[in-house]
DNA sequence: AACCGTAACAACCGCCAGCTG
DNA sequence: ACAGCTGGCGGTTGTTACGGT
């Protein structure tokens, strides 16, 4: 630790009658303590006389966020599983940069980690997209690469732990989902649409371009415009994921509704359901021979591919 | 081993809304 | 109605850890 963040500033006390020293920077293993076992023993609330009363030489407000941030027993620790990923995602495109709001979804994540979960990694891609984080055009490339990817994850470590589960009940070998496989509900199949989905779109001067991006979304062209919208299919209410345990844990949770109330997830199911129960597409087979899953880029959000497929949809002008 | 760039995260700051006297 | 205080929220900054060269 260096000086500089242990710098204590000489301020006047609330009361204006004292003038007290006041620490700044991180906080001491004595500091948590006294504050943990303060707030243990009176319960939260009133941070500035908390503080005083606690002995710390700490604003009120510094105790309130080292307690929610870092000090509350039910502070969940490590990295965003895929599931609290694509919930953030989806909430974020829809209440933006609500961050509070978005972490009362996600139990034991602060808002601090959510922010900071935004702007290390989402919007470290959208730099590599060159396009703003806050765009409808990388929501649609959200929506389009990376929220099927982390499905594609959950469906893998949901498939890998029921394997482990029969595996260690039966001593069988564990191996990854055959490469085509085409299991009812498998999230692989139903998140690759048929190449006569694949996006068409016309350029300024009538000429017609097609685009090898598989998606959910298909493109709308007016006499003006192309937009990149969701596909829309003949029955809306219909969804194959809908049958899927991973969907549903996903969307309906606990950690996605309220207490008596929820938030409909119109974009996200309207997404999900685009993709279709189509089988053996091309893109599926490309996606089965491995490079989606295990890649090199495991953190990444989306692949090298997904990358120049939408930077070609992109720098086409759509 | 030293240096550098970057990711991750903790902490602070400023603003604002709600409450209270 | 108004002022002061408090807590909450989002934005920003600073530090540390880590990996690559």
């Amino acid at each position: 630790m260096r000086a500089s963040m242990l710098s204590v500033t000489k301020r006047m006390c609330n009361s204006g009658e004292e003038e007290s020293e006041l620490r700044r920077g991180p906080w001491t293993l004595e500091e948590d303590t006294l504050l943990t076992h303060y707030i243990t023993r009176h319960g939260e609330g009133r941070w500035n006389m908390l503080a005083k009363c606690a002995g710390l030489k700490r604003t009120g407000k510094s105790c309130r966020l080292r307690w929610l941030n870092y000090l509350k027993p039910d502070i969940k620790r490590g990295n965003l599983t895929p599931q609290e990923q694509l919930l953030i995602l989806e909430l974020h495109s829809k209440w933006g940069n609500r961050w509070s709001k978005i972490a009362q979804h996600l139990p034991g994540r602060t808002d601090n980690e959510i922010k900071n979960y935004w702007r290390t990694k989402v919007q470290k891609e959208a730099r590599q997209l060159n396009i703003e984080a806050n765009s409808k055009m990388f929501l649609d490339a959200v929506r389009s690469f990376w929220m099927p990817r982390l499905l594609q994850k959950m469906e893998q470590a949901s498939y890998s732990s029921s394997l482990t589960t029969l595996d260690s009940q039966a001593g069988h070998e564990v191996r990854p989902p055959p490469s085509n496989s085409t299991v009812p509900s498998s999230l692989s199949t139903l998140l690759c649409p048929p190449e006569s989905k694949l996006a068409h779109y016309s350029n300024p001067d009538g000429s017609e371009n097609s685009s090898s991006v598989a998606s959910p979304y298909v493109l709308s062209t007016n006499s003006n415009t192309t937009t990149l919208q969701p596909e829309i299919l003949e029955n809306p209410t219909y969804s194959p994921l809908h049958g899927d345990p991973v969907y549903n844990n996903l969307i309906w949770s606990d950690t996605c509704c309220e207490e008596g109330s929820s938030y409909d997830m119109d974009g996200f199911n309207q997404a999900s359901a685009g993709m279709g129960t189509y089988e053996n597409s091309p893109l599926e087979c490309q996606m089965a021979e491995g490079n989606w899953v295990f890649d090199s880029m495991e953190d990444s959000l989306w692949n090298m591919d997904d990358m120049w497929q939408f930077r070609d949809l992109r720098d086409t002008g759509i």
